[in-house]
DNA sequence: AAGATATGAGACGATAATGTCTCATAAAAT
DNA sequence: ATTTTATGAGACATTATCGTCTCATATCTT
């Protein structure tokens, strides 16, 4: 069953607005989002029931534009250690929704669905360090934890020279592998 | 001429408070901070114009544990890249500190004091970094204002195993640094 | 111990954002 | 072409927070 055009549309540019603003603006009310997606504020009351329930949209969305930046890798990727290569290529694009989510829990108290994939996640991640570990030795003083979270710091250092030093997306991917890579060692 | 003791107290508490507060809830209103803090809503309100005065107050309030923490340093190092490592410890433990500093844009749309701060401990980085890559080989595709951006992401990982995994700021310090001298070799 | 002063509790109005509703219009579906 | 449906503009009540004020009390200073 298709959807209104108009409802695909306003529901699309309310979710960009909202992922735009809400980042950077922590005072962003619903007004201004409404404003920014150049929609009537009515239309946003009538798309999302209320601020949580178009946090949660929005997180729901950068969740799947992840999901579609990583698409390719599971066909393209030679090896485990080559798909966090590439890993790091297709989502550090992916600046918004990358920020967004790092703040989730500061926005949404706690929101089981959100948790769900959160943990999903976490434990995809896992399974591919595991993965590497198996192709090449990992320096031991290492856990598996800390090398997700070294991962996620790679990325926030990712953003941060995007934004700070205008790299492009590939130079900085390049840069976090790089370490990942020489620290793993 | 000393400050009433009710008085610094009541400032103390008000600002832990609200660093802890702010750090985990963006719609902390200030009569949480006031009931967190065991304090009246009216005395904050006397010791705080209004809500940006109180976040510009509690910004200035972390610069200043920095600054402490990162007091010994100077004497302590026998070299810039053990003053990177020093660095790494001794402010590891300051996780909420670091926290609501790094998202310290998002609460304030802009304040020149504190702009002023910021800059001057990005120079003071880029200089320690400088004297570092005077001292030992820095791998030549790795710039200044990355490794820098390294550094922040690396506390990033530290600041998540701690929150996480239940990691000592000890181990996650030294974790850290063990990523960060591989990364520049 | 006496005086000075910060405090807590709570009342109060001002302000701003939230969420609901209506209606004429524009756009999509068929 | 006709019907159906989403939209924008704006009025509206509701709610919540902000920021100010007062006064009796508790705590500090000296």
């Amino acid at each position: 069953m298709p959807v209104d055009a108009r409802i695909r549309k306003s529901t699309e540019s309310i979710l960009r607005a909202g992922l735009e603003l809400l980042n950077e603006n922590k005072d962003a009310k619903l007004t201004d989002v409404a404003i920014q997606a150049g929609v009537g504020r009515a239309t946003l009351y009538r798309l999302f029931k209320n601020k949580d329930d178009l946090v949660v949209a929005i997180t729901q969305y950068c969740f799947d534009e992840f999901e579609k930046a990583i698409q390719p890798i599971e066909e393209e990727a030679k090896s485990a250690i080559h798909a966090i290569e590439l890993l790091f290529h297709y989502t550090m694009p992916l600046t918004l929704e990358s920020n967004f989510l790092s703040k989730i829990d500061y926005f949404l108290n706690s929101h089981p669905d959100i948790e769900k994939i959160e943990k999903l996640y976490r434990a995809k991640m896992l399974l591919l360090i595991e993965e590497v570990s198996k192709e090449i030795v990992i320096d031991k003083q290492l856990s598996p934890s800390w090398l997700l979270n070294l991962i996620k710091g790679l990325f926030y250092a990712g953003w941060l020279q995007q934004t700070s030093e205008n790299y492009s997306s590939e130079q900085a991917a390049t840069l976090a592998y790089l370490c990942f890579s020489k620290s793993i060692k």
